[in-house]
DNA sequence: GACATATAATTTGGCGCCTTATAATTTGAT
DNA sequence: ATCAAATTATAAGGCGCCAAATTATATGTC
């Protein structure tokens, strides 16, 4: 089996020139990268037999939680994408028969998106499926294991957020 | 400032329904999932300068530890995407100058890639800064946490290698 | 009431990546 | 020697995502 730290160890190259202390940081940022993409990967083959991407998945997640439905720029902001992703995202969405549109009576520039009943089918029972499966990824884990890693990778968020800024 | 928990919040309402342990799984899932992205995002604003994506760096990165060069399909296995892939990613180093193609001798079916002058040069350079950025977000770590850290990740990345195999 | 400004959604153009298909070449079994 | 199978690189088509520009509508100020 290839560890993480297999699959980057030509990358590692440089740092092990640099000591001990970078080589461990560029260990990390790469195993974070490594298991987040490996997650998308197997997550995108789930999906796919419903012709969903990750993102729309999360947009028929978003709506199942609200009701009376959402605006686009309100589903991109949660979804974490920019609202020209968003439309693209609803484009699929509608043509594959999961939501519809519909124009505010009040702002006409606004839209209201609401799950169909197709939609509706799906999102639960996809969401059912898909939140078991990411518990079994994390089967095992104990509640400390997550007090620890949780403010572990926070710490790198926040320090990415100032990075960010400046 | 948004932290990674409150910026998935809105997705955590099933695994509420089913309990902590649940919900803690799935928050961790994206705790892992939202810093990686914000890690590449962060990323791509810094290769963007240079014409380059995380994907064409880490090619110039894997050739420069190949003096005399590598073939595509080793590349895309080192880097961790497919031939397809590779092919498009040579495809813009080559316009922009960053490598060179050559024609195996003994084998016609065969590339060699090689870094040019200028793709050596921005390689060494870059190389240098990323790895400094890399270790900038996780200043502050001891070698204590990333003993922590480590194994916890790996942990996921082998129940989803043994997922994948089924 | 007119005009600048803000906001909503979309369009455009681009890149990265994937999957599937294709073409060229080599290898291996018979 | 031949022909099927494997391997190499590429092409084609598609989706997701982004940034920047565009269009339509609303709002606030003078």
């Amino acid at each position: 089996m290839v560890t993480l730290e297999q699959k980057y160890c030509a990358l590692l190259g440089v740092a092990q020139e640099k000591g001990q202390a970078d080589l461990s940081k560029m260990k990390a940022c790469f195993e974070v990268l490594a298991l987040a993409s490996a997650i998308d990967r197997a997550c995108a083959r789930r999906l796919a037999p419903y012709q969903l991407s990750e993102g729309k998945f999360i947009v028929l997640f978003l709506l199942q939680q609200m009701p009376q439905g959402g605006a686009p720029n309100e589903l991109a902001e949660r979804a974490g994408v920019t609202r020209g992703t968003i439309t693209g995202l609803l484009d699929g969405l509608e043509r594959d028969g999961y939501i519809s549109r519909q124009q505010d009576a009040t702002d006409r520039r606004r839209l209201i998106v609401r799950l169909s009943p197709q939609g509706e089918e799906v999102a639960a029972k996809l969401g059912e499926e898909h939140s078991r499966w990411i518990g079994s990824l994390f089967e095992g884990f104990s509640e400390e294991d997550f007090k620890v890693l949780s403010p572990l990778l926070n710490r790198v968020w926040k320090t990415l957020e100032e990075d960010d800024v400046i």
